[in-house]
DNA sequence: TTGTTATTGCAACCTTGTTGCGATAAATTA
DNA sequence: TAATTTATCGCAACAAGGTTGCAATAACAA
């Protein structure tokens, strides 16, 4: 489990599971991985969401212990490089007739500084 | 391929593909509803996402054809009941320092009119 | 040391989604 | 109409993400 909680350490960007099966491979196994995530989510070290691959996302988590999950920041994926990152600023939650709203998911889409050109 | 075009016609809710293949379980098979999904969706009749479930989810498309896909507006999913729904709403797409956004994903969350008691 | 609990590896399994291929149906052409 | 081409379908097998049961090991406490 420290392995993985290392590899979240100071890092702004988000993992696909598979990456993590793939990066962890060699020294632990594929179920441990999902398990060691799912417990370090229960606690409030990371976060999932969905990326636009449908595959879940890791992230780390900053302000957030097991009783207070706050993972409601919106996510932005460059659609060059792939690279999700967690973005801290959060958005006005939208007043939509008829509906009542609690949240929203937002994954933005778009370009990177670095693959700006 | 009719079948499930009729399926589509006049319904403002999103299905998972899933409750799709479940649906025309005994009438078609799976391989052939994912194929008649994506035939649709490449004709522009339908559009497809990602739910927070991590499933694909389909839609009819309201004003779009085989060059013009529209498919950017948000879905708000009920967490009572489960229904997705296709908002004819176009939200601002936020600026963010240092990201070129093209266009956002957005999933608002909430209770719907039905199950507001 | 002994007993208890948590963690892991492995294999088997479930689910979503895709693909190859032969069979059938529909549309073309002669 | 008959022959031929093309599109669609069913089936089975497969791939990849994700989960689970169970035995083995590691960590911890009495």
């Amino acid at each position: 489990m420290l392995a993985v909680q290392e590899f979240f350490e100071n890092s702004d960007y988000a993992v696909s599971v598979v990456d993590l099966v793939n990066h962890f491979k060699e020294e632990m196994n594929k179920a441990t991985v999902y398990r060691i995530l799912s417990r370090m989510e229960s606690e409030g070290m990371i976060h999932s969401f969905n990326g636009m691959d449908g595959l879940t996302w890791y992230a780390a988590c900053k302000h957030c212990s097991h009783d207070h999950h706050e993972d409601q920041h919106p996510h932005f994926q460059c659609k060059k490089c792939g690279r999700v990152e967690c973005l801290e600023i959060s958005l006005p939650i939208p007043k939509v007739k008829d509906h009542k709203i609690d949240s929203e998911i937002v994954l933005l889409v778009g370009e990177c500084n670095n693959c700006q050109s």
